[in-house]
DNA sequence: CTTTGTATGATTGTATACAATTATACTGCA
DNA sequence: TGCAGTATAATTGTATACAATCATACAAAG
């Protein structure tokens, strides 16, 4: 989102942990110890403490006896994140469509695309990371903070959860040809319409997510 | 909202220096030096340096040039925040009204008794308080990890941003009338009642912070 | 065999030392 | 006087040392 020319070893280590526990390399529940961390990552303990502190704020991990536990999100959890995100996407996307410059909707188009090409090549671990930008390059051409520091934590906490789930292709499928209807609500600088096809790409999202 | 019994230092010092920002201690723009923040607080940089990095994580101060700036709540900020409460705190509430205890509303009841009772004696800063703890009671009593975490900071924020208009003590006298009423549907367990509640409360809210 | 107490080790919390970087001020030169 | 360059100081980034706490295992007593 915002430009980190030059990563401290701290931002470095945070990244890696958050990717790592959305991606699932660190299991729901499992505990992490400081020292293997560092030796793990090749720092020392200040920047992984640092970077623990900031999970923790984002309730990545939590506090368990003297050390820190990993969290899960559970089905509970999602519902409740699916129907926030059912009630805050079409106002990121009404923003996003008052307020997105040319170059913006370029860069959008281009992930669209990319997001389209994978399709055709059945490569569903590139169509959900396109997937994924997509959403956040929305939360981010909103050019709101509060907008992007609400939504963005709720939406990797969906990527998250469907880490587990396995990747149904005509949803894929459906999920892109939704995508260009937002694009082109945003393009057309049409809160309304970008609302509006949020909503429903929302929708069948959570029908989605909430069955599988 | 958990039990936190033992605060460590490094949790004293976040706790600290959030409500040193949120009450406006520190100014829109001041920068943070570390070393007068470890002898203002008596503390060495690690714990400070760890609260620092949880404040960044909430977007309460930001990083500039080498040092830490210190992030107001802009008038466009509020906009988007008091947008996106009315989207949100309805189901908050109808959660709440779901899941709550006796015990919780009998403390929920307790915060707004003494709402009153500090009405009567036009202390305004007791007021604030008292309103700003239904609040966070409404989310903490949702018993949803993810509604509190997205809330909090959200009325947080809005709760900066009043310090420095005026109190105006017929809004008071309103917004006591409101909460009731939303009490008085959570005690009900009418998650309804309780989201048409709520919504009101923040529509009011809304405008009058927006005019003020 | 269970339980309790103690000792030992592992792990975190805190402080400090050191390195690197950046801002500042001063000096010399044009 | 103005500017550039350099030296110096201030500040942060990182590593490590030390203290405190907590868990574990083992031994002894009932």
């Amino acid at each position: 989102m915002i430009e980190h020319k030059t990563h401290t070893l701290a931002d470095q280590v945070f990244e890696r942990l958050e990717t790592d526990i959305l991606s699932g390399v660190y299991a729901r529940g499992e505990i992490l110890i400081e020292m293997e961390l560092c030796q793990k990552l090749g720092v020392s303990r200040t920047p992984v403490r640092e970077a623990l502190r900031r999970l923790q704020q984002e309730h990545l991990v939590e506090e368990y006896g003297k050390g820190l536990k990993v969290l899960g999100v559970t089905t509970e959890d999602l519902q409740d994140i699916m129907e926030m995100r059912l009630r805050l996407e079409g106002f990121a996307a009404a923003r996003a469509a008052e307020r997105i410059t040319e170059e913006q909707l370029q860069e959008l188009k281009e992930t669209l695309d990319l997001q389209e090409f994978y399709l055709g090549k059945h490569d569903s671990d590139h169509i959900k990371g396109m997937d994924s930008k997509f959403h956040e390059l929305v939360y981010k051409f909103s050019d709101s903070v509060v907008i992007y520091d609400t939504l963005t934590p709720l939406h990797n906490k969906v990527q998250r959860y469907r880490q587990k789930s396995v990747e149904n292709n005509s949803r894929a499928n459906l999920s892109v040809k939704e995508h260009r209807a937002i694009y082109e609500a945003l393009a057309a600088h049409d809160p309304k319409a970008a609302e509006a096809a949020i909503l429903e790409h929302t929708k069948n999202a959570k029908n989605h997510i909430m069955k599988g």
